[in-house]
RNA sequence: GGGCUGUUAGCUCAAUUGGCAGAGCAGGGGACUCUUAAUCCCAAGGUUAUAGGUUCGAUUCCUAUACAGCCCA
């Protein structure tokens, strides 16, 4: 443990020799920084009180200017020696960086035209026990900034905005999905049995049960149990966890957002993936040409749409007629179908789909969820989308056969046989489009982040050394 | 898992070929009644991530470890 700073505390002590409390209570608030500002009328200067944190403190002999921060923005207060009093005064210029107080005086304009509190009376609301990196340099030190987001909320406002930002986005979301008739709905994240996508799962363990628990990798076959229920539109807006590598894309819990549609298929999943992510892309940035790290995106809608078959000729520059060829071309690389998927999607196509782009048409065997087309039984109705070389969503034509799908899951799943499932889907699923998308990586792009650790409040670290 | 890079004062950064570890800001003392990266004066602040090694001498070169970042798998 480390002890506390001893100039700090040494202040502490002082404040409460004055009867004053280091850490105070309530203290009534009426005005909001930014609040404060914008409500200033010359001539009609009125009483308002603010409370924050101190992030500046100009002395001047028998005057002082701050800046108080709170949610909203900044503001200046003056105080004035022969205002307050020589005691608090004194208190006043014994503030450091950190501290919280609450003021209470009338708005006036400086000399420079800057709205501002001349202070009446102030109260200490709270010591700051630990030195703040000053506002001008800010604190870059990433790893600091992941491991104290608290301090990097503090001192960086980009990252406050970012997170503000993220906020709407999933409420935009929620509104969007509301409007359509959507119903959100709570599936289990603890689960009996792994499904609904291809990772490994966090393990965990239920005493009184006796038994272990997956901590879920996606919410599909939940969600799907609900279209059965009769639910016919519903959606889940929550964390996912997936115990794999971590990367500037990967966390491992990370939110997801699924969406199923009863009497839908994938093509109305790809208008719709269209229109939610346009309807985000214009509110939040007001245009559909965004830049996104250097390189601009263009959102205007249809994207682009390049089969499975199409992508895997021009990175190898053959015909393709099907799937036959598919996994001739694999047998010949010595790869599996899935691996040489990987290899192409992955590694060779990935980067080129830098463009909002539906990837579309999977082969049948890597998609045990999804429906066949109805021509041919070795492509599926499904498709990934693409943002700025990223995956960004996956959705398909709910595969609603049960006798399929139970041969499905044992062909293709390592799991097994979700029985339950099938179980649901043998009272009857209507047919139906659904939907994933990566929530953390669409915020990504929205917010010009380079990394889903800037987007997400508190990312996954190694547990911290002793510095 | 592999490769590369980084870790120096609370924060942001220096330190020449291996030769006394330095600045700005924050913090401390003092001056100052319109400043806003306030200004001015003074003093203090360090086990250079950790553990070893080479060397008369290591922030600097070598090895290992920890954490982080980037790239690859």
């Amino acid at each position: 443990m480390q002890t506390i700073d001893p100039v700090r505390y040494e202040k502490l002590i002082h404040l409460q020799s004055m009867g004053i409390a280091p850490f105070g209570s309530r203290y009534e608030v009426t005005h909001s920084s930014i609040g404060v500002i914008e409500g200033f009328v010359e001539g009609n200067e009125i009483e308002v009180s603010v409370a924050g944190r101190v992030v500046s403190l100009r002395e001047h002999g028998k005057s002082a200017f701050a800046n108080l921060k709170d949610r909203a923005g900044k503001v200046q207060v003056y105080v004035r020696r022969d205002v307050v009093g020589e005691d608090n005064f004194a208190v006043f210029c014994g503030l450091e960086l950190g501290d919280f107080i609450g003021v209470c005086g009338k708005t006036f304009k400086t000399k420079t035209g800057e709205i501002t509190i001349l202070v009446e009376n102030f109260t200490f609301l709270s010591k700051s026990l630990r030195p703040m990196p000053k506002e001008w340099y800010g604190l870059k030190d990433i790893e600091t900034r992941y491991r104290q987001r608290y301090v990097d909320l503090i001192v960086n406002d980009e990252v406050k905005e970012t997170f503000i930002t993220r906020s709407r986005v999933i409420r935009m979301i929620r509104e969007f999905l509301d409007k359509r008739d959507f119903l959100e709905v709570e599936t289990p994240m603890m689960q009996s049995m792994v499904g609904g996508a291809t990772a490994k799962p966090f393990v965990t363990h239920h005493n009184s049960l006796g038994m272990d628990l997956y901590m879920r990798i996606a919410p599909e076959l939940y969600l799907k149990r609900l279209i059965v229920g009769g639910l016919e539109r519903v959606y889940e807006l929550n964390r996912n966890f997936r115990n794999e590598g971590i990367s500037t894309r990967h966390n491992p819990e990370f939110t997801m957002l699924e969406i199923y549609q009863a009497y839908a298929d994938y093509n109305d999943m790809m208008r719709l993936t269209e229109e939610l992510v346009v309807h985000l892309c214009q509110n939040i940035k007001g245009s559909l040409q965004i830049e996104y790290q250097g390189q601009m995106l263009d959102f205007t809608p249809p994207w682009k749409r390049v089969t499975v078959c199409e992508a895997i000729e021009n990175v190898l520059r053959t015909r393709i007629k099907g799937m036959q060829d598919v996994e001739a071309i694999a047998i010949q690389q010595g790869l599996s179908v899935k691996e040489l998927l990987d290899d192409v999607l992955d590694h060779k196509i990935e980067k080129e789909l830098v463009q909002p782009t539906f990837v579309i048409d999977f082969p049948t065997i890597l998609s045990p969820l999804a429906k066949s087309m109805p021509d041919n039984q070795e492509i599926t109705e499904r498709f990934e989308f693409y943002i700025s070389s990223q995956e960004i969503g996956n959705a398909y034509s709910e595969l609603n056969d049960p006798i399929d799908q139970r041969k499905r899951f044992v062909d293709q799943n390592a799991e097994g046989v979700d029985e339950d499932f099938v179980r649901a889907l043998e009272y009857g699923m209507p047919p139906c489009g659904g939907l994933g998308i990566g929530i953390d990586r669409l915020i990504m792009i929205l917010t010009n982040s380079a990394s889903i650790r800037d987007v997400i409040l508190f990312p996954q670290l190694r547990k911290e050394g002793d510095k």
